[in-house]
DNA sequence: CGACCTCCATACGGCTGCGTATGGTCCGAC
DNA sequence: GTCGGACCATACGCAGCCGTATGGAGGTCG
């Protein structure tokens, strides 16, 4: 019987966003998936859209998290792959990703998802640069990486592309770095 | 004054569908679109789901119809210049694609969604490969390259990517015949 | 112990979309 | 011209989701 704050609604509207697309963050649903009322909804938030704007914030610090810890490797391939592994495993974040990218014709989901995804970019192109190729080659070359990456997950999406993470990572991997 | 028929409905359906994704494929607003009641909808279908049927039927046979025509251009490079061209300039066919990989959660939708964007593979597989490439080596670039589509329709919805169409239709051109 | 604050349940009205029922209009066949 | 069928409008009940109103349970602090 414990007591919820809004992170707790926020995680949870993050989950069934990934399950169900942006209509399915809807109030009295996700109050069933937390095991409560709306009563209790509308005491940490003032309306749908707060929680909208609750799940996005909570997924751009939950990015931005994970490229600080990223940070911490020195060596950039090494920083690369983890990266990589990273995101070809976390079903739930890609989810999210993908989704969000969907449900663009929102103005505050198209914002949030245009600066993650730019922040994304930025970090890649800064770590592949930093082994030694030229600025320009490594925008270049992250830029169609990372579009790759998300096509790929819109064919496994469809049941098309059945390579394994393993595969894909070292695919991404050797496209990034100059094979 | 003009009286409506299933492709009427199936039409309109896709154009809701493309601007709104799978939710705006509602009975009641696809026929303000068309300026009438939902009257004239249960007469033509037995339900919502028989218009959402009747507007993958529809994109189906459109998009097969648009290879039977590529298919009759002899050279092999000039048709897939025509392809991606087509591919490229139609925003509509390309957010309708698009629309339909995100909803693809309905199982309905991903059928068919899949079998389009499998029909599509093979086409350009067997194109790539009468430029005389070998079948294993074709298929690989069309899979890469087809992945890189998606992903740049993607990070264009974003506002990430900004390179028109002539650039694009030439990089996939180059990745395609092995630049 | 009692006043108060936090967190939640219940009940309600409103909107929107689905599907049905029923009746109306136009138009060709005879 | 009237009869039947194709096509459509209107009106209704139902369900899901939003937001509000109100009150209740449990902990805290004087």
């Amino acid at each position: 019987m414990v007591k919820l704050n809004a992170d707790d609604w926020a995680r949870a509207a993050l989950a069934a966003l990934a399950e169900g697309g942006l209509a399915a963050v809807a109030v009295e649903p996700v109050a069933v998936r937390l095991g409560v009322s709306k009563g209790s909804f509308y005491w940490h938030f003032a309306n749908r859209r707060a929680l909208v704007e609750a799940a996005l914030a909570f997924w751009e610090r939950e990015t931005e998290q994970i490229i600080q810890n990223l940070e911490k490797i020195p060596d950039p391939r090494e920083r690369l792959r983890t990266l990589l592994e990273l995101a070809f495993a976390d079903a739930m974040e890609a989810a999210v990703s993908f989704r969000l990218i969907s449900e663009a014709d929102d103005p505050s989901v198209a914002e949030v998802a245009r600066r993650v995804n730019e922040r994304r970019l930025a970090f890649m192109t800064a770590t592949v640069a930093e082994t030694g190729i030229g600025d320009e080659a490594a925008e270049r070359r992250v830029l169609a990486g990372y579009a790759s990456y998300l096509g790929v997950a819109a064919l496994r999406r469809l049941g098309i592309m059945h390579e394994d993470t393993a595969a894909l990572v070292n695919l991404a991997l050797a496209e990034l770095l100059g094979e």
